[in-house]
DNA sequence: TAGATTGTTAATCGATTAACAATC
DNA sequence: TAGATTGTTAATCGATTAACAATC
């Protein structure tokens, strides 16, 4: 389907390039080039035109690029005209907090399942949302479409989990949970968020801040 | 102080380093060798030692690496062996899952302080710290050391908030909101967690699975 | 000592930037 | 048309990998 490879470095920007192109289009921006582009994202102009490109040609010889068609383009290919169904595994602090984020929604993750090992939350409703034992996780996927598995539980309980939940048949994992998850379905994809690994990047430019 | 520029690549995989050390020493495995290392990360054996010796020479020839030395030369380059003062600035649900991450407090990152514009939420309690008005939070960041500010708060509101604590004396910011931020003092450093952005790179591979 | 493995230099690969012909 | 700006090729830069002498 996809002609050439593209490069995660070019994928990691794309989100961004969305999230300025939106914040245009709600100030009625109409046109855009590359290079005003560049200077409110502080790329370059030129970062901006090859990223586009392996996607193809959505810009005009001078004029630049039509924000709302751009916006659109780039929305197609980061596959958010769908909908996709979610499950939160791991309703603590984190899982809840995701539950309750309702700009996922608005971008077209729905919640449609939580699930915890905890009896103190099982019952519980987070959302409208009823917090299911993880026993009866195994069914609700394979009854329901679920798109997507957030993991938000204890890294000891995060490998089996994992595991499991790719052999029922989700194809996303987005796992939060301090550890590298293998998984052998080829086609299943794990998205991590590190937050500890993330607050240590920062510790480590507070203390190696160069006074020159 | 610090001899030549350490490339951000490098100091985003220092983390990964450092968890997979402290893995091994739990597991009371006392040296291992880059060959070893690389395979169970998936890395080149090479990338390993290239990484390391940004940093100084912490192995031996025909022996490999002390597991428990270059674990504590991490931490010491990351700047973990400090105690950093944080406030959260917004305590929604993302700010209280945050605060309640015992692991941060494990690792140094210790709260001191929570603010909020909400009354509902001020005067709160959130793991024995009560939750101030953000009015008092100049009065509060100039009588205390605050090494981080969280920020988990709307994004109208970040910037302003960020320029505010920055001109009060706080070097890092952790920043959750969904935007750049632009900080005057060349001192200062931000540190992002677009969870919107990561989830999108997870929905951009589920809609573009080659299936070659 | 012989074998193992580092630290480091050199080679390769990939990503970013510059340049410019094509063209709106 | 003239000016602007793209799409794309070529040049540069930086990061990764390979190779190997040094040495424990």
């Amino acid at each position: 389907m996809s002609d050439k490879k593209i490069s995660s470095a070019v994928i990691k920007r794309l989100p961004r390039y969305y999230r300025y192109l939106g914040e245009l289009l709600e100030n009625d921006v109409v046109r855009i080039s590359s290079k005003e582009l560049s200077e409110r994202m502080h790329v370059t102009a030129s970062q901006i035109r090859q990223d586009l490109n392996n996607f193809g040609g959505f810009g005009q010889q001078g004029y630049g690029y039509n924000v709302e068609h751009l916006h659109k383009e780039i929305e197609k290919i980061l596959g958010l005209e769908k909908t996709y169904n979610v499950i939160i595994v791991g309703v603590g602090n984190l899982g809840q907090a995701l539950a309750n984020y309702i700009d996922f929604e608005r971008k077209g993750f729905v919640i449609i399942g939580l699930f915890d090992v905890n009896p103190r939350l099982v019952g519980m409703t987070v959302r409208g949302i009823e917090v299911k034992d993880i026993d009866e996780m195994e069914a609700f996927v394979r009854e329901n479409t679920v798109d997507i598995a957030v993991l938000t539980l204890p890294k000891a309980k995060a490998p089996k989990v994992a595991t499991d939940i790719v052999s029922y048949g989700v194809k996303g994992i987005w796992n939060f949970a301090p550890i590298d998850l293998q998984l052998r379905d080829a086609d299943a994809t794990v998205e991590n968020v590190h937050l500890s690994e993330s607050l240590m990047t920062l510790s480590y430019r507070l203390s190696n801040t160069d006074m020159e």
